[in-house]
DNA sequence: TCCCGTGGCAAACAGTTGTTTACTGAATCC
DNA sequence: GGATTCAGTAAACAACTGTTTGCCACGGGA
């Protein structure tokens, strides 16, 4: 396995990268079930097998773990939502999608999306503080998109922005649902989630038309 | 000094009072700048300044005082709601009032909403859900509240639990958003959460009335 | 082939943690 | 006013923490 990372870093750096990416593991494993400032660094090295000066090897802190665990989290829903944003269909329907995607990514990394949501407002300014400087990236994304549609013609650059953010807002209220959902309550919660977006919709194409 | 409680409890259980709730103050206070999982009991008892085992004649864990906690900053926030629920205005005046008075809860119990926020999806999970329990509460009252102006009528009940949510959760993302926030920031949210919720409130008279 | 760089190790460090124990002294009850 | 309740104490417990030190083994460039 991982014969292409043996081919281009050789066996030294391939080894260096895989410990490296199973204390990251370990770590997101663990904060299913505790927040990033009571998680300890020896706890982390325990569970990898591995002893705890090694830690040190590849970060300085459990902060600066924290930092390099937003990049992972962050980057895979920010695949989804260029996904989503690619799109171009009836609003109608785009709705349904992105609510259904972002059910799918919940499903599909859970611990990613705990992680955020906990560390979004958590005890460790580094984290905090990378998850807002993504957000807003996502934010800028989402409003570029926006700006590009027929429906935002005439619109400020300010309302597109506060719009985008609005549906950045709700996305990771919807995501943060979804995760403590019991299988049964998903349906509801899409549904919630879907008639929440519909009424922003509305809202948008009546915005400074009257 | 609270002569009141004096009077009516006695020196006994006055004195009891008086030392929890100087538990309560400490852990709030340390709480600003960590999470409740990584909170120690002796952390909290040094501050007062009295032994850690005395801990226990409060409290049996560290959980049980932040669902203490959550009473506490919640409640300050209940009240606030109903005053604003129970002004009867015109939709447009009502929002600004609103979110001012959203800044003006942060601005006087920043610790209490700072707490709120991080603990919500934080890593202790009765707290977790004594929060949800508590936000639950304000969406009914608040859906209430909805139903009853002429706006609403035709609406079925779910549309209108699915708004209330709507708009509970919007008020904690603004609360938070005023916390992290510099004094000259504060302007530019208070706008950007004013127009978001006019732009709600725009879909909410289109809503099936098309 | 030899040598250097380096990821990982074992051990020891001083601090800290939660919890239990037996106790004291003052407010309360009868 | 004597007995009792009970909030708070002091001390000890084993278990754990982050960090430093010197060391080894081995991959990679010369």
């Amino acid at each position: 396995m991982s014969s292409s990372t043996h081919a281009t870093l050789g066996v030294r750096q391939a080894q260096k990268l895989k410990t490296r990416q199973a204390l990251l593991d370990a770590a997101l494993r663990l904060l299913e079930e505790q927040s990033l400032s009571s998680l300890g660094l020896r706890e982390v090295t325990r569970v990898v097998g591995v002893a705890p000066a090694a830690f040190y090897r590849h970060f300085r802190d459990m902060a600066e773990l924290g930092v390099a665990l937003v990049e992972e989290s962050l980057g895979s829903l920010h695949v989804m939502i260029r996904a989503v944003l690619a799109e171009q269909q009836e609003a109608e329907e785009v709705i349904d999608r992105s609510v259904e995607a972002v059910a799918g990514h919940v499903r599909r990394h859970p611990a990613h999306v705990r992680f955020v949501a906990r560390e979004r407002h958590g005890g460790v300014r580094a984290v905090r503080e990378a998850i807002a400087a993504e957000l807003e990236r996502f934010g800028d994304e989402v409003a570029a998109a926006l700006a590009a549609q027929e429906v935002s013609q005439g619109w400020s650059d300010e309302d597109v922005r506060m719009l985008a953010g609005l549906y950045v807002d709700h996305l990771v209220m919807t995501a943060s649902a979804f995760l403590e959902a019991s299988p049964e309550e998903e349906r509801a919660i899409a549904d919630t989630a879907g008639r929440q977006l519909r009424l922003i919709s509305l809202g948008r194409r009546h915005w400074r038309a009257a």
